[in-house]
DNA sequence: ACTGGACAGCTTTTT
DNA sequence: GCTGTCCAGT
C-alpha cells in the first residue's frame, strides 16, 4: 500500500519531519474494518482530544494504539510528532514493533519507548535548566544502592547488634516514598513499621543521599522522572516547545503508572489533550513500585472532555482460557466489573498438574514442549511463566541438556554482577573523572587498599592529572598495582581507542584480579567478554554507559541474540511474568504455583500484596492463546526450610470442569525416568496424600468425567504417536 | 588506623 | 550468593 507520497515544500532543516504524508483523499480507516471490531475502530478513529480506552486482557488494546498510529500518521501528522509511552522495556519495544509493521516506513520516526527513556533524552536537551549538567551520570540500582550503603556507613547508624535496614531496603525505602509521592516517614509507618523507630536516621540518609547525587550530577531511575517531570512544571517555554513537538500523546499499561508517570502524562497534554490512554486495573501489577490505578480512575478528572472507551471481547485466548482466568478475578477481593468473553474455537481446557517433585515438573514440561513442537508449534510459541526467575532454574538445565533453544527474560541483571561493575566503574572513571563512587570501587580491588584509603586517594586527585597516582598514600603493597591502574587510565586518555577495545584491555589488566576473587573467574571473563561485544555497538562511551544504565540486557540466555537459531528456528521463551505483560503464546505454562512461592510468602499476610499477586497469576493465564497449563511440585523445600506442598490458593478453589486436575508421577528421579501424567480422581477415592489439593469442592459432572477420559487417551495416543498433527493455528508474525 | 577473613542472615517483581 | 558485622592481625 502506497498511501503516502512526499511534500515537496517540507522543511529540509527539521530532523523530525521527512516530508513523507499521507496521499490526500486517500481513506485513513483503509483496510481497518476487517482487522478492527466496532468498539476498536472508534477508539482508533476517535477525533482529537483525551481518550481513555479500558479493558481486559487481549480485547486489543495494543492493537487500537499501533492502529491509532497508523490512523494518524494517514491524516497527516507527522510520526515524529506521535509519542507512545509505557513503563516496561519489554512493552515498549513490542509496542514500537507493532506499530512499525503495521504501516509504511515512516512510522520508524515515531518517538517512544519507556517513560524513563524518554526522560533521559528530555533532559539531556533541557536539564541545565534545573542545574543537571547535560553530562550527567545515571546511576543504576546498584549504584544508587552503593551510595546509600556509604551513606548508611557514614552516618553511623544502627550501632552495636541493633537492626537497622540494609541498604538496599533503605533504598526501597526511599524508592517507595518518592513513587508514591508521599513523606518517607509515612511509608515507613505503612510499609515498614517494623523500622518506625528508625524514621529519623532514615530521613538523614535519604537527604545525605539526595545532596550526594545534586552535588555530583548524578541521576538514579527515579531522578530522571523526577527531573522531566519538575522540567515541565515548572519551564513553561520548554513544555511548550515539547507540546509542540509532540501533538499526539499515546499510552500503553496505563495501570502501571505511577504518580509521576501520570504527572508527566498530564504535563505532556497540558496544551492539546491529545492525550490517549489504554489500560486494564484487573492487570496491575507494579503497585509494589507506586503504580496506581487511580491514574486511570481520576483521568476524566484531568481531562474533562475526555471520551472512555471499552472493549469486551478477547481475541487472544479460547473461552476455556478466559474461564479460568474469569474463575482467578472473581475471587478478588474488590471485585472487578469483567468478564471476559471470546470467540475463538478450543475445547481444551486448562490443566492443573500437581507434580510429584520439582524435578517431574521440570521433566514433564520439557516433555510436553517437544511434543507440541513435534506437533508443528513452533518453540516461539510456547513459554514457561513463573513468578521469580529462580523458579527456572532447574528448568533451565534440563533444557540445556536437551538441546532446546531458549530464552529467558527478567529478573537478572546481568550489569549488576560484581565483575561486570568493576569493569564498568573504570569506563566511567574514564568518562568522568570526578566519579568517586567509581573511584572507590576501582582502588578496593586493589591489595591493600579498602574503603578508607580508596576515599582519601578519591578525594585527593589532581584536577588537572586525575590518572596520576604516583602521590596517592597507600600501604606499600599497594603501589605496584596503583602504578598499573594509573599508566592503564592514563593511556587511555591520551588515545582512547574506543568503548569495545577499551575494554578488551581492561580485561587484560582486570583478569589477575578476578582470578583472585572469584573460582569461578572462567566463566566471569567469559561474561565480560560480552560485555565487550556489546560496547561493540557504541561509538561514544558517553552513550555506552547510558544505555548500559537505561537499558541493561535484560536477557539471562545469550543475552542480546536474535529470538531465532541459526537454522532459523524460533526459540523457546522463559519469562517472569512482569516481563511477560502484553504478549501472548499458544501454548503457556505457569510453574510453582505453589503456596509459599505464588503467592509468595511475603505476601501471604498483606492483603494488599496478595491481591497484586492475584493479578499476576491472571496475567499469566491470559498470556494463553490455547493451551495453559499450571504446575506445581506438591512437596518441596525452599532454602529457608519452610515446606511448600499446597498448590496456590488463586487456582485451588477453582471448579474441575473449568480448570482439570491431574498428576504428574515419575518411576524414579533419573533424568531418563519416564514421567506419567493421570487425571486427578475424585477425592475421596485417592485419600488426597493428606494435601489439601483444591478440589474438595470439586463439582463433578457426567461431562467433566468424560472429558477426563477423553483426555487421558488423546495423551496415550499422543505418546504412542498415533495420533496426527493438532491444528495449530499459528500465525506467521504478522503486522498485526 | 585500616584491611580482610570468618560468620550469620536474607533472598520478588522493574526502571 | 551476596551483604553486613565482628574481630584478629598488620
Ligand atoms: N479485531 C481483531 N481481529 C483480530 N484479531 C484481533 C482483533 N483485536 C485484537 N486482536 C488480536 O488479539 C490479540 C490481543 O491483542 P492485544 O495484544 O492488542 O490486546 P491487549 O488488550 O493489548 O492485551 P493485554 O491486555 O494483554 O496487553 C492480538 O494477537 C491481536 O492481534
Amino acid at each position: 500500500m502506497s498511501s503516502f507520497e512526499f511534500d515537496p515544500k517540507h522543511d529540509p532543516e527539521n530532523p523530525f519531519d521527512f516530508g513523507v504524508r499521507p496521499k490526500q483523499g486517500g481513506d485513513p480507516t483503509e483496510g481497518f474494518a476487517d482487522r478492527l471490531n466496532e468498539a476498536q475502530l472508534d477508539a482508533v478513529t476517535a477525533g482529537d482530544g483525551p481518550a481513555l480506552v479500558i479493558a481486559g486482557a487481549g480485547t486489543g488494546k495494543t492493537r487500537v494504539l499501533v492502529h491509532r498510529v497508523a490512523y494518524l500518521v494517514r491524516r497527516g501528522v507527522a510520526p515524529s510528532a506521535i509519542l507512545l509511552l509505557t513503563f516496561t522495556r519489554r512493552a515498549a519495544s513490542e509496542m514500537l514493533r507493532r506499530a512499525s509493521a503495521l504501516v509504511d516506513r515512516p512510522v520508524d520516526e515515531v518517538s517512544g519507548g519507556t517513560f524513563h527513556s524518554f526522560a533521559n533524552t528530555l533532559l539531556r536537551r533541557h536539564g541545565k535548566v534545573l542545574g543537571l549538567p547535560p553530562n550527567f551520570t545515571i546511576l543504576d540500582s546498584a549504584d544508587s544502592s552503593d551510595i546509600i550503603g556509604h551513606i548508611r556507613t557514614g552516618l553511623g547508624v544502627g550501632g552495636r547488634g541493633q537492626r537497622f535496614p540494609q541498604r538496599r531496603t533503605c533504598q526501597s525505602i526511599i524508592s517507595a516514598a518518592i513513587n508514591r509521592n508521599v513523606e518517607l516517614a509515612d511509608v515507613v509507618l505503612e510499609r515498614w513499621p517494623h523500622f518506625a523507630h528508625h524514621t529519623e536516621d532514615l530521613q538523614r540518609i535519604y537527604e545525605g543521599y539526595r545532596d550526594f547525587k545534586v552535588e555530583r550530577g548524578l541521576a538514579d531511575y527515579d531522578d530522571l522522572l523526577l527531573y522531566a517531570r519538575d522540567l515541565l512544571d515548572r519551564e513553561v517555554a520548554v513544555r511548550d516547545e515539547i507540546g509542540r513537538r509532540y501533538e499526539h500523546i499515546l499510552v500503553d499499561e496505563y495501570q502501571d503508572t505511577n504518580r509521576i508517570q501520570g504527572d508527566l502524562v498530564s504535563l505532556l497534554g497540558q496544551s492539546h489533550h491529545n492525550v490517549m490512554v489504554v489500560g486494564d486495573d484487573a492487570q496491575s501489577i507494579y503497585r509494589f513500585r507506586g503504580a496506581t490505578i487511580d491514574n486511570i480512575f481520576d483521568f476524566p478528572k484531568l481531562f474533562s472532555d475526555s471520551r472512555r472507551i471499552t472493549l469486551e471481547q478477547s481475541y487472544r485466548s479460547t473461552q476455556p482460557v478466559l474461564d479460568v482466568a474469569n474463575e482467578i478475578l472473581s475471587r478478588a477481593e474488590h471485585g472487578y466489573e469483567k468478564h471476559l468473553f471470546s470467540s475463538i474455537e478450543g475445547d481444551e481446557r486448562p490443566r492443573l498438574i500437581a507434580c510429584e517433585n520439582e524435578s517431574v515438573q521440570t521433566r514433564w514440561i520439557a516433555d510436553r514442549i517437544l511434543e507440541l513442537h513435534e506437533e508443528g508449534l513452533p518453540l516461539g510459541g510456547i513459554a514457561v511463566l513463573f513468578r521469580s526467575s529462580f523458579h527456572a532454574f532447574d528448568l533451565e538445565l534440563e533444557l540445556g541438556r536437551r538441546e532446546i533453544p531458549f530464552v529467558k527474560y527478567g529478573g537478572f541483571k546481568f550489569m549488576e554482577t560484581a565483575h561486570v561493575k568493576d569493569i564498568v566503574a573504570h569506563l566511567r572513571i574514564l568518562d568522568n573523572p570526578k566519579d568517586a563512587v567509581s573511584w572507590t570501587r576501582v582502588l578496593t580491588l586493589l591489595p591493600g587498599i579498602g574503603e578508607v584509603t580508596a576515599h582519601r586517594i578519591a578525594s585527593s586527585l589532581d584536577e588537572k592529572s586525575p590518572f596520576d597516582l604516583s602521590r596517592a598514600k597507600a600501604q606499600k603493597r599497594a603501589k605496584n598495582a596503583l602504578t598499573r591502574l594509573s599508566d592503564l587510565l592514563n593511556r587511555f586518555r591520551d588515545t582512547f581507542p574506543g568503548p569495545a577495545r577499551a575494554i578488551e584491555e581492561l580485561i587484560e589488566y582486570y583478569e589477575p584480579l578476578l582470578t583472585e576473587k572469584y573460582d569461578d573467574h572462567p566463566k566471569r571473563r567469559a561474561e565480560l567478554e560480552h560485555v565487550a561485544v556489546l560496547a561493540g555497538k557504541h561509538k561514544s562511551l558517553r552513550s555506552l554507559l547510558d544505555d548500559f544504565a537505561i537499558e541493561p540486557p535484560n536477557r539471562a540466555t545469550d543475552k542480546g541474540a536474535p529470538a531465532l537459531d541459526s537454522d532459523g528456528e524460533s526459540k523457546l521463551i522463559l519469562s517472569t511474568i512482569h516481563s511477560a505483560k502484553g504478549l501472548e503464546w499458544d501454548a503457556v505454562f505457569v510453574i510453582w504455583v505453589v503456596e509459599g512461592r505464588f503467592p509468595t510468602f511475603q505476601a501471604i499476610d498483606r492483603e494488599e500484596e496478595l491481591e497484586e499477586e492475584r493479578r499476576l497469576i491472571y496475567v499469566a493465564t491470559t498470556r494463553a492463546r490455547q493451551e495453559l497449563t499450571f504446575t506445581y511440585p506438591s512437596g518441596s523445600w525452599d532454602k529457608m526450610g519452610r515446606y511448600l506442598s499446597a498448590p496456590s490458593r488463586f487456582v485451588s478453589q477453582i471448579p474441575a470442569d473449568v480448570l482439570e486436575p491431574w498428576r504428574a508421577t515419575s518411576t524414579g528421579l533419573g533424568l531418563n525416568d519416564e514421567v506419567d501424567l493421570s487425571p486427578m480422581i475424585i477425592p475421596e477415592a485417592t485419600g488426597l496424600l493428606g494435601h489439601d489439593h483444591g478440589i474438595d469442592d470439586v463439582e463433578w459432572t457426567e461431562e467433566s468425567r468424560s472429558r477426563l477420559r477423553s483426555r487421558r487417551k488423546k495423551i496415550d495416543s499422543r505418546i504412542l504417536g498415533d495420533l496426527g498433527n493438532d491444528d495449530w493455528t499459528y500465525e506467521e508474525e504478522w503486522p498485526d
